[in-house]
RNA sequence: UGGGGCGUGGCCAAGCGGUAAGGCGCGGGACUUUGGAUCCCGUAUUCGAAGGUUCGAAUCCUUCCGCCCCAG
């Protein structure tokens, strides 16, 4: 079976492409070339950089497997970066790694890959994909469940996948420990297999998405007022982009305990601040849902991840017309932060997910 | 120009004769395929200024400067 792997020139996507070559199958690599490099700009990303490409095309060499380059600039811009500043620009917080995921890996790659005459995309993801018994009359259904490496595990950036894309993705560290993905590096000779793991956005690699958002916003950004829950004015600020609902440093107002962002409104430019205490909600609701298998019953007991790194919370789900849901949590939670994925599971499973409102 | 109170790092603040707590903020690090959180480390040779007393003062005295409150 002819499988195109994603390569970005990391250790995960070489290994993963290592293994379904080694297993036999017709393996053609793609790299995706996501932003213009001509201008010589070498360390504009720190994923999909001419370095990493380069190392993509290296390790290809080695496995012995053909390697291309698809240019997704556009693409890229359009569905991961632009939506990116507009929800800071709206006192959002996004994930782009989502939208690339759902948007371009699993969209554009995905349709790219049948112009190879492959069925599959394999990416270097830490999850699980298993292919249930075809139900009554309809086809086999996909579940998506955590990597066997707890702490690697990827499923949060992988909520918004449809049935038809998980159909057509292969996950080949799932059940794989990081160390072990290393080891099999090193022991098949892969240059990259101590190549640090990629951190911070991609796109934003020196860290300072804030800069990076006013310089592609229209005008200079609008600064406001920093205020406590009673309205008073303790400082200002240079633009609601700069904060997330939960953020405790960088405030720049100091006062007998630590202050956190409770609030944003984008409208009025203002930045509403607390106690730790003031963060906690009992409930969310959210858009944009995707429900891996299918929907579930209202007030169905899940356990809920409001960002990622966060140990799961209990609590009860109902499905709401027009892709949307409404949660209660068991216990309140700290710092939900709007324009973050709130990801269901029932145990190890992926129930589906959400952007909180 | 009557009475009272106060001036300690960017902010708040302990100390009240024995050689500058702590918190906030800030800086750095760790962790982390988002943001945020969390954890660790660092952050005043000096206590509004100038004199004086003392072995020794941020702590006592004097004067000056600057705030605040109450009376006028």
């Amino acid at each position: 079976m002819r499988i195109v792997a994603a390569m970005s020139g990391g250790v995960d996507s070489s290994v993963a492409a290592a293994l379904l070559a080694d297993a036999g199958h017709d393996v053609v690599g793609l790299s995706m070339q996501l932003y213009d490099q001509s201008d010589g700009t070498r360390s504009f990303g720190s994923c999909c950089t001419l370095d990493d490409l380069h190392d993509a095309r290296r390790v290809a060499r080695r496995l012995g497997i053909p390697h291309y380059i698809v240019n997704f600039e556009r693409q890229f811009d359009e569905r991961v970066v632009s939506p990116f500043v507009q929800e800071y620009a709206a006192a959002r917080t996004p994930i782009p790694c989502v939208r690339c995921n759902s948007d371009l890996k699993f969209a554009s790659l995905l349709d790219r890959a049948r112009g190879f005459e492959a069925r599959q995309v394999a990416t270097g993801h830490y999850a699980r994909i298993e292919t249930l018994p075809a139900g009554n009359g309809s086809g086999p259904v996909r579940r998506l469940r955590r990597a066997v490496d707890a702490t690697r595990d990827q499923c949060y950036f992988l909520f918004s996948l449809t049935q038809s894309q998980l159909a057509r993705a292969s996950f080949p560290l799932g059940r794989m420990l990081k160390s072990e993905v290393r080891d099999y590096a090193r022991e098949h000779d892969l240059l990259v297999a101590d190549k640090p793991d990629s951190r911070e956005i991609c796109f934003v690699p020196d860290g300072d998405y804030a800069t990076f958002v006013e310089r592609r916003l229209a005008g200079a950004p609008r600064g406001g007022a920093v205020v406590d829950g009673g309205g008073r004015v303790l400082g200002r600020h240079h633009g609601v982009h700069r904060f997330t609902v939960g953020q405790r440093k960088g405030l720049g107002v100091s006062s007998a305990v630590p202050l956190y962002v409770t609030a944003l409104d984008a409208a009025t430019a203002t930045v509403t601040v607390g106690p730790r205490a003031a963060l906690e909600r009992n409930t969310l609701t959210a858009g944009g849902v995707n429900w891996i298998e299918e929907p579930p019953r209202p007030g169905q007991p899940v356990t809920a991840q409001i960002r990622h790194h966060h140990p799961p919370a209990p609590a009860r789900v109902w499905p709401l017309d027009g892709a949307a849901l409404r949660l209660e949590f068991d216990t309140p939670q700290p710092a939900i932060a709007p324009g973050q994925a709130v990801v269901l599971y029932d145990d190890d499973i992926v129930v589906g997910g959400g952007w909180i409102d």
